[in-house]
DNA sequence: AATTCGGGGGT
DNA sequence: ACCCCAGAATT
């Protein structure tokens, strides 16, 4: 069975010579021992639910943003039973703006899973986490090897970015994770079990702090003897650009600005807060308050398009708010 | 394989 | 303005 490399010669899958890869395995795992961050879900005492909740919330979502929500999060639900009974409402008015908010509403599903199927303890095996929600292959792999010490492939944008420049010369990986890229990727990870591990931390750790995406600090690279990259001149991106959605006036800028109502209000008023994905809508029984209709009627009168708006507000919180306005939508002007 | 899902900080 | 960030799920 061919893979792209020889269907497409111009991609080339070069790995390092078993001498050059054996000492990138002692490399690696040694500069992160000594230059790793000293961040609260990478500490002994940190239990499996904490590197699971560390890895929901640091999906597209920088650390620096992760770090006082993780905290709040682990005090208020130190067990996956404690979030599981939690009120949807609580849960998403915790996670804040830490951004795509099904991924909090997922993670409480998975909680309720870990409660119901696993005992309350995290599972170990890569498929078992990969059939909770909201749990795909990155985090599973994470998840197996950073809260159980069990050896995986840790594929996420810093490790396939190192090794796209170390290995393959080129300033990018793929758009696309394919499963070529995978299985050669897969091929690099130490045998014995504690070694990967921190093979896996310190290129994850490598990309977030040496071989960035922007200004790669190369002279602080252990790898930097070996770059293929850097040998050749760290050559441009070759741009695969997929082209951005644009923010301004779409859905999602509109979305994210009632969510923001939806989120704040008055903490001695009980109030609603709900968010809907494609896969439906998640609410809690509680009203909103005056001054809430009252800043959604202002984000209504901006929109040029009242049809979209309530689209948009429907979206996110249901039929609860229409059941209040028996007129379709109309909000206090 | 392409789209959509937030939000903020850096450049 | 645009890019990037410990991705996942859906179409």
């Amino acid at each position: 069975m061919p893979n792209s490399s020889t269907l497409n010669p111009s991609v080339r899958w070069d790995s390092p010579g078993p001498g050059t890869l054996r000492r990138w395995q002692a490399l690696i795992p040694g500069w992160f021992a000594a230059e790793a961050r000293d961040l609260p879900w990478r500490r002994p005492d940190c239990t499996p639910w904490g590197v699971l909740v560390s890895e929901i919330m640091l999906q597209q979502t920088p650390v620096v943003r992760v770090l006082p929500r993780w905290e709040d999060w682990m005090r208020r639900w130190p067990a996956p039973a404690d979030l599981a009974a939690a009120p949807t409402g609580d849960v998403l008015r915790a996670w804040d703006r830490l951004g795509y908010p099904r991924r909090a509403l997922r993670l409480k599903e998975a909680a309720a899973a870990i409660t119901a199927r696993h005992g309350g303890k995290v599972p170990e095996d890569e498929a078992e986490l990969r059939a909770l929600p909201g749990i795909g292959e990155y985090t599973a792999a994470a998840v197996a090897a950073f809260a159980h010490g069990r050896r995986s492939t840790v594929l996420d944008t810093n490790i396939r970015r190192v090794l796209a420049r170390a290995a393959r010369g080129e300033a990018a990986p793929p758009p696309a994770l394919s499963r070529t890229e995978y299985r050669w990727a897969a091929a690099l990870v130490p045998e014995d079990e504690a070694v990967s591990v921190r093979w896996n931390a310190g290129l994850m750790e490598l990309g977030a702090l040496v071989c960035t995406a922007r200004s790669p600090r190369c002279t602080a690279c252990p790898l930097a003897a070996d770059c293929t990259w850097l040998a050749a001149g760290r050559p441009g991106a070759e741009a695969p650009t997929v082209r951005k959605q644009t923010w301004h006036g779409t859905d999602r800028q509109l979305r994210g600005a009632v969510l923001a109502v939806l989120r704040a209000g008055d903490a001695a008023v009980p109030r609603g807060l709900l968010v809907s994905g494609r896969e439906g809508t998640a609410s809690v029984p509680e009203s909103l308050t005056e001054s809430q209709l009252e800043a959604l009627a202002r984000l209504r009168r901006l929109n040029p398009d009242p049809a979209r708006m309530d689209r948009i507000v429907t979206g996110l919180i249901g039929d609860r708010l229409a059941q209040e306005n028996p007129e379709g939508l109309t909000l206090p002007d």
